[in-house]
DNA sequence: CATCGATGTGAGTCCGGTCTCAATCCTACG
DNA sequence: CGTAGGATTGAGACCGGACTCACATCGATG
């Protein structure tokens, strides 16, 4: 009847045990459906709980329990689609198995990720969910799982850290699309991603992101099978904002000795490489072939539709909550999961033009100078 | 030195105080940097807190002040890029004024967002961001309202509740897109929703979302305003997944009044639309003109580039949390910011086929059958 | 009819901090 | 030299539940 009246402070248990008559300690017993409590007594509790509407407060309950029933997501960026769905595919599961996600953006951003993990450790999430900005640089990590957290690395792997690590194998897809490209007769081959390094890059570089350098690994070993020389100047990194992807996309694609195939390293710069190739003037793929990592629905609406690596990125975010839990709950690890990429083939790659006019080089293994 | 030992429960102010040699007392008033506390004895305790590796529970500290530094956000769709920025922006701008956010998805299901809103407030949270799924069935947030526990609304208002709410003004730039769609000649506009209703649209009915039923009122002021028949039968809703999506867009384009004009109502049943549109083997803007409202970066790419609405969703987000923030600080509310779509004429809308072969009818306002 | 085990029940502790309050120290002023 | 008043300090209450423990209660068993 009298909505009014419970200005500020909320219910408690011992508001609940007052109204209903009968001690704290029976009142909890009932609310928190445990222990032996008569009918009587439970009946009563539950009804001036809901006169009350009495709400338990989870941070108490969490205090002494131990369980938060949340679980922290650290990811570079939800902002962009890939992580958007693996982070849907997290919560989804979370929450059918009862529990909640926070969520923290690093921007990529070492300092940051070692604050997020920090702050999460703080409000005692029962479990960390996390893309590593870094696989070099990992102390923060290696802290949380020798203190015995839950963890589970999503997307990127960390060092060798014995973690469970939710990822596609990128060396044997990038270099299954190398070899696709290499069939189409292309040798100038170039590579860009927006992973933040000091300097260019140089062949024995170490990378900081796991994924990057299997990616390069993977077209490394294709020029290698396929006895080419890889050409390392056409791996571009710090293709950071949007006009220094633009840039870098001219760079590679003038010149005496131009690229004739770009992949772009992930669907947010492929935007500005798109636009930067029609820019110049170019088609693809009639001069330019063209190649993006994620399978972004929309990749099927251009002219041509792209070609690109699609990875399962859902069940990835599926998969790393469920191993989160399962470590959570006590229960042990499942079999690794293994997630393959596969190359969807559409339009945006097509015979290397140079390579079309001599036919013998498109005979990929033969010697070139 | 020993970094093992620590196995197990955690440290706390009571373990940094023995090993200071001081009471709980100070320990506390050290550590979090209140009280007064001698020079001496903060070193003492900073040093041991240091050695221990002590962190502070956010939990029980969250208790007994009652704020836990975390706001809670409510969305449809965090997969939805659109969503995606606006939790971008409220992020950001949390993380810069030291709070948190747990995110939760509801799948524009009212049942999970009632769920979601009673969850988050067990666990303390000091404010909510919601993106309410319906406009029409708001007990639960009136009843958060009336709680006292601060509320901002994001991207829809929820009825006439006199909360906070950060949105555009939806029937305005509806009227604005329409009108530019009379001017080129469009008489039959079809508009394709996801929202979910138990019958297909009639004029009088009530709408869920606010967001919709201001986008068809913009629509029927501007046809109104021009003098003409607003074509209720080409509004259609429950375009849920990709096959309804689909098929209904093949409706409305077929038979012997279809639309010449397509407006989709977000990002993503789009893609399914624009692909029907190529199916069905006509092309844009020669045969259908397009419009859609999200202006994602993609639409440029397309052939031809897509028309769009374009929505300050990343500031909305912002200005969500800053006013949210406001709020939980006991600050008077700013101005009511006002934000305003734009139309981003690209490529795919172009003038009326029918209306070209009669030049007369392209004047908006003359009287036709 | 005494005994035993299975409930019921209330008092009180604990979780890990914050915060009040009274006691103790110091130092400068009269 | 005595002491008022501010700086320090420690004991303990408290936040809101979960849970231990000792003490009933009660029907069933021997």
């Amino acid at each position: 009847m009298k909505a009014e009246g419970a200005r500020r402070r909320d219910v408690t248990v011992a508001d609940v045990a007052k109204a209903a008559r009968v001690s704290k300690a029976q009142a909890a017993r009932a609310l928190g459906n445990y222990g032996a409590v008569s009918d009587d007594v439970r009946e009563r509790v539950l009804a001036a709980a809901e006169e009350l509407s009495y709400r338990p407060n989870e941070l108490a309950r969490s205090m002494n329990t131990g369980k938060s029933h949340t679980i922290g997501v650290v990811v570079g960026d939800i902002e962009n689609p890939h992580f958007g769905l693996a982070t849907r595919g997290i919560t989804d599961t979370a929450k059918k198995a009862g529990y909640n996600v926070i969520l923290v953006n690093t921007d990529e951003d070492r300092a940051a990720e070692v604050d997020a993990v920090r702050v999460l450790l703080d409000k005692r999430v029962d479990g960390l969910i996390v893309a590593p900005a870094s696989s070099v640089d990992t102390g923060h990590l290696q802290e949380v799982h020798r203190s015995g957290r839950p963890l589970v690395f999503i997307d990127r792997t960390a060092g060798d850290m014995p973690v469970e690590t939710m990822a596609v194998d990128m060396a044997r897809i990038s270099r299954e699309a190398t070899q696709y490209l290499l069939d189409a007769g292309h040798r100038r081959i170039a590579f860009i991603s927006t992973l933040r390094t000091d300097a260019p890059y140089t062949p024995g570089m170490t990378l900081e992101s796991s994924q990057i350098a299997d990616r390069i690994e993977g077209m490394r070993q294709a020029f290698l099978e396929s006895g080419l020389p890889f050409p390392e100047d056409l791996v571009r990194l710090n293709a950071g904002d949007e006009d220094s992807i633009r840039s870098i996309t001219r760079e590679v694609l003038r010149g005496p000795d131009q690229a004739t195939a770009v992949v772009a390293s992930d669907g947010l710069i492929a935007l500005s490489v798109v636009e930067a190739i029609q820019e110049l003037g170019l088609s693809i793929p009639a001069d330019v072939s063209f190649l993006m990592y994620d399978d972004f629905a929309w990749t099927r609406l251009t002219t041509p539709p792209l070609t690109v690596i699609a990875q399962p990125v859902y069940n990835m975010g599926v998969a790393a909550a469920k191993a989160l839990i399962r470590q959570m709950e006590g229960q042990p690890p499942a079999a690794p999961a293994q997630f393959t990429a596969t190359l969807v083939r559409r339009g945006s790659v097509g015979p290397c033009r140079e390579a079309a006019e001599d036919p013998l080089s498109r005979r990929a293994g033969a010697r070139l100078s």
